[in-house]
Parts: structure tokens; C-alpha cells; sequence
DNA sequence: ATCGGTACCTGCACGC
DNA sequence: TGCGTGCAGGTACCGA
């Protein structure tokens, strides 16, 4: 489900934590643990006080008084602060007031706690809304692959999935098939500018609600009744009229105008 | 090094 | 009512 501005919406309503000591945790699925001890990881967190957040790309990590908390929500993942648990919930961090939830049906996120901050965010790509033109035009050249694949690719940039993906590439009138390395300057300035009018917006709907996602809270984003492409097969594009179509790009479903997006 | 394909899970909507 | 199919915001891993 969550996408950059989904976690960040997250990220930003798990604010309140900052500050606060966990009393206890409790770890109810290894899978969601890639490996590590629910048991160690339950230790090794209790009396541990929250420093800060922050956002890389869809992870989230939270920076303790000693080591950090890998978050990432996967396909169906949530955080909730509080709430009633049921049978998908995974993690819970207890605190003086109150408690902190994961909870995900399909299990494709993960949580992981660790001294120094993992090796894996050292390896993705910059994040959208920072990286300069020129650093995110030269990251595009000599690839091989299709443009909404790369997109995709968490080490080329960071946080695009693939809802924003399908979004970007409408407003930048490419054709998700269109190979990166072949596109013109001016047409990925065009998708660049695209994606951070994108994301920007969609941060500022508190994301897109397709079918659970909600923030720690439980508030819905609405980013969704502002979609383009990205679940309109069939229906008009705004722009042109032509039916917007679908397509497997990568195994994932891409939906694009054929008139207005070349390749 | 890069690329495409597959695996990992559960739930839901759909047609029969 | 039940059953099979296809689909879903994700990444990791494999072989070519």
C-alpha cells in the first residue's frame, strides 16, 4: 500500500512518540522480523526512549537512546498509535501512556532493530523531493530498462512505487514502456518535475486511501480522488478523452493514455 | 553490474 | 453457498 507520501503521513503522525520510553515490547510474527529474536529484539528495546523519526524513502527509521527501529510497511502494513488489535497484529511497543501497533495482513513488511543504522538505506537511490536535475538525469543514462520499471527501483530514487509512478509518467506524458536511457533531457525534466509536483501533492493529502490504508491515527488520505492514471483502465483521460489502459510493466499493473504518453 | 522473472502472504471481488 | 481465478500500495533473490 504505502507509497513515499503514505510514509511520510506515517511517519509525521508518529511524531507524538518522540520523547516517550517504551515499558515493553512484543514481537508475535518471525517472519516480520527477517531473521532476528523476537525475544532479544523484546529486550533489547524495553526502556529504550523514542530520539527521533525519520523518513528514507518507505522505510522508516526510529533513532532510540541506544540503536534504531527499522520500519517498512510492505503491501498492507500499519502503524497505529492505540486501537483495538486483531488477528493481523504483529508488534506491539508498550508505553507509559498508550502503545504503538504494527498490524499487517500480508505480512511483506518487516521490523528490524539494530545498533547502527542498516546497511540497506545506504544503498537506495536519493529521495525525490532532494535530488538535484542533474543527479537524477545521469542516474537515468545508460539504462537499459523501461522508465516505469527504473521508477520503481528503489536505488535509483527512493520512495516511488506504484501509484506515484503511474501518476508521474501521465503528467510527464511518457510512455511507461519508454527505455530511461533514451529519453531526451528535456523529456525527464519533464518527469522529474512531475514526480515532485506528485509527491508534493499527494503529501498534502495525507496520501492515497485506495482500499485500508490510514495513518497512525486512523485518518484516510484523499490523494486518490485526484488520480490520473493510476486505477482508471477504461475511463476517459482527463486530458484527451481516450480510454486509459493498462498493461504489465515489471509484473505490475501500469495505466497510462496511449495518445497522450509516447514512447 | 543490470535486467526480468519468481516467491513470499492474505483478503477481496468476480463469475459460475 | 461454495469454489476457482485474478488482483492488490512491497522487496528479496535467483539465474541469465
Amino acid at each position: 500500500m504505502p507509497e513515499l507520501p503514505e510514509v511520510e503521513t506515517v511517519a509525521r503522525s508518529i511524531a507524538p512518540l518522540v520523547g516517550r520510553r517504551i515499558v515493553a515490547a512484543e514481537f508475535r510474527c518471525r517472519r516480520l522480523l527477517r531473521g532476528g529474536d523476537p525475544n532479544r529484539m523484546a529486550a533489547a528495546l524495553a526502556g529504550r526512549q523514542i530520539a527521533g523519526i525519520q523518513r528514507f524513502g518507505k522505510f522508516i527509521l526510529i533513532h532510540l537512546d541506544r540503536g534504531y527501529l527499522m520500519v517498512h510497511l510492505g503491501m498492507t502494513g500499519r502503524l497505529l498509535l492505540g486501537g483495538p488489535q486483531g488477528k493481523h497484529t504483529h508488534a506491539v511497543l508498550t508505553f507509559d501512556s498508550g502503545s504503538l501497533l504494527y498490524d499487517d495482513s500480508r505480512q511483506f513488511g518487516c521490523i528490524q532493530y539494530s545498533v547502527r543504522v542498516p546497511k540497506r538505506l545506504a544503498r537506495l537511490g536519493p529521495e525525490p523531493l532532494e535530488v538535484s536535475f542533474e543527479d537524477f538525469y545521469a542516474r537515468t543514462r545508460r539504462r537499459k530498462t523501461k522508465i516505469k520499471a527504473l521508477l520503481l527501483n528503489q536505488d535509483f530514487v527512493r520512495g516511488i512505487g506504484n501509484i506515484y509512478a503511474d501518476e508521474s509518467l501521465f503528467r510527464a506524458g511518457i510512455h511507461p514502456l519508454a527505455l530511461a536511457g533514451r529519453l531526451k533531457k528535456e523529456r525527464v525534466r519533464r518527469l522529474y518535475h512531475a514526480v515532485q509536483e506528485v509527491l508534493t501533492e499527494a503529501i498534502e493529502a495525507g496520501g492515497s486511501s485506495i482500499s485500508d490504508y490510514v495513518d497512525a491515527e486512523g485518518r484516510a488520505g484523499w490523494f486518490q480522488m485526484r488520480h490520473r492514471a493510476y486505477g482508471r483502465t477504461g475511463e476517459p483521460c482527463l486530458t484527451c478523452g481516450t480510454p486509459i489502459r493498462r498493461l504489465l510493466v515489471a509484473q505490475r499493473s501500469s495505466h497510462f493514455c496511449p495518445k497522450c504518453q509516447k514512447r
